[in-house]
DNA sequence: AATATTCGTGGAAACGATTACATGAACCAA
DNA sequence: TTGGTTCATGTAATCGTTTCCACGAATATT
């Protein structure tokens, strides 16, 4: 592979005329700018990536560390991501952690080595310690899910208030069993959209039942399982509130193998509006969070946070939005 | 962030020293090696893989060229490749083409500007001409999907043996009028699975009916038009061959709102068994690929391919399944 | 005892780019 | 004419590593 030399050679010019007609930031005659032009097509050369990010350090590329690419949630938001960093002259470097905290560590190792020059972390596994000390060496964006009180701008949806609206959507339907399905983890969004679920029961009169709450890992699996056993309840409850679509769905199918009808017998709502929430039958009444747009926002504000340096933190709210399908509506 | 540089002196020894205690691959005396890493461990010091890698001309980087993270195939399929790739201690880079072949071009220029030390292309939109040039230029490895009479390694599935089981089955619970659900592209997966439809058909003494083959683009959506047009015909298939799970439950979806019930009034077999195969009502019969076992063989390949140079191409074909489920049999 | 080999280490060149500084030519103002 | 700008370009330092080569000390071989 030809090098900056190579070039500078053929064209009869110093390697710093090369560079500077490569990178088009100081005046270059315009015979000079033929020649090396030519050159450079000649020998069909290409700037050495990792010599040029060395010299520069900058490396104009992003991670983005996800738990896992095959949740469709998190494809939509890296499209966001995407297309802002190549409007912008950035590459990125998706890296999926698999939930496995080795593995994540192993990425921001790669981050501190200046492999990349800042990062968005999605559900990162990190402590709180950890992730102040990360950023205070990289520029860092937490995208949705996000630890609180610390020095590091995130960018996410209200999940109380999204919370609250499909519950009091259900509540509006005439339900007062209203189940939970959660998840018990030390992500934000569980606890606060268990928060907005009691307070829309509460708003409304309605005793807070805790054995109505059952909690899984987000998979289709862990609700169906989870809907069994709040099925085995008596009373059983009318409605359920799940925080993933994956997991509505499972409850979906596990109401179907009681030989119950949904929404008739029980009015289900999802969380996240991914895909396939309206493949199914009966099609799914869920909270659409803009995830498209929260990928965007996270990578511009990350840009900006490179170019200026020691921006102050800030917390970017998108807004959601409660979508009503037949899985809750006849 | 401190250098080699720093900790030598730290240290009070060469940085030819630190290097050497770093990788491990020269003899250095214990209390060295010590005092080294007593000052490494103080500096916090991490070596700066740009500069390493541009001194190896190696950058234990791989990319990972798919058009689409948000398909599960995909997902799995990554998943094999990132197991292989660090145990044997490279990265990778996901790059997300969305089937745009300018955003494909800019992957494969950051590729060819030694970002990485090869790549594995799923679902390629570079010509025969292309694809070949980079590969003399840098190991490649196609998986699942790839030119046929290249010079370039690849690893995949017999699709055409695939179709012709899963519409052996069809034919087998003895229907006649059996459609199939395709796509229009250069895929050559897209010619073997139609080939292989044909062949059953032919082989049981079927005519061919052209008007029975409709075309899609893989999605959900697509089937469901598609199935619409294949159930507006007289007679109506009995039964259809979708060459991907997504078409066929769209397929399903459009025959329920016709009031047909699957399999009773049609039988769908799906391609592909991705994670919702089994989620939905009725579950989908489908051939499975083995995503991941593709994933890991297409890396464990192209690694050999790096470290010894100048392999001669094969071509690895993994066994497939067929897995029969509710949309096919009660 | 003389010579050869091994060992641990340091100095400095390389990898391929960018860029601060230097330089000489051309131009302009006084 | 003289001194100061501007312009186009070249020289060499630099980014942070790895690694070739050299060298003296210690050990092994004859």
């Amino acid at each position: 592979m030809a090098t900056i030399n190579d070039v500078a050679k053929h064209a009869g010019v110093s390697v710093a005329t090369v560079s500077r007609v490569i990178n088009g930031n100081a005046k270059v005659s315009p015979e000079t700018i033929t020649k090396v032009k030519q050159a450079i097509a000649e020998l069909d050369y290409r700037p050495n990536l990792l010599g040029r990010a060395l010299r520069k350090t900058r490396s104009e590329r992003i991670l983005v560390l996800l738990p896992n690419i095959a949740n469709p949630f998190y494809a939509e938001i890296v499209k966001g991501i995407e297309d802002v960093a190549n409007k912008n002259g950035y590459s990125i470097m998706l890296c999926n952690t698999d939930s496995d905290l080795d593995r994540e560590k192993k990425y921001i190792k790669m981050l501190k080595s200046h492999l990349a020059d800042g990062a968005i972390l999605m559900a990162s596994e990190l402590t709180s310690e950890e992730l102040t000390e990360l950023s205070q060496e990289i520029p860092i964006i937490q995208c949705c899910e996000y630890k609180v009180g610390l020095p590091i701008t995130h960018v996410s949806i209200d999940n109380e208030m999204a919370a609250f609206k499909a519950v009091n959507h259900l509540i509006g339907l005439g339900h007062k069993r209203i189940a939970f399905i959660g998840a018990n983890n030390q992500f934000l969004s569980s606890t606060l959209r268990k928060e907005g679920y009691i307070r829309a029961l509460e708003e409304a009169g309605i005793d807070y039942n805790p054995a109505y709450c059952g909690y899984g890992d987000y998979s289709y699996k862990s609700g169906f399982r989870v809907m069994k056993y709040l099925l085995s309840l008596d009373p059983r409850p009318t409605a359920v509130f799940c925080i993933s679509d994956l997991m509505a769905v499972g409850a979906i199918r596990s109401a179907m193998e009681e030989n119950l009808h949904v929404p008739e017998d029980l009015a289900v709502c999802g969380f996240d509006n991914v895909y396939f929430a309206r493949m199914f039958k009966p099609t799914l009444t869920t909270v659409s969070q803009p995830m498209y747009d929260l990928g965007c926002v996270a990578m511009e504000v990350l840009l900006k946070a490179i170019e200026s340096k020691d921006m102050e933190t800030m917390h970017y709210i998108l807004e959601h939005e409660l979508i009503v399908r037949e899985s809750t509506v006849k």
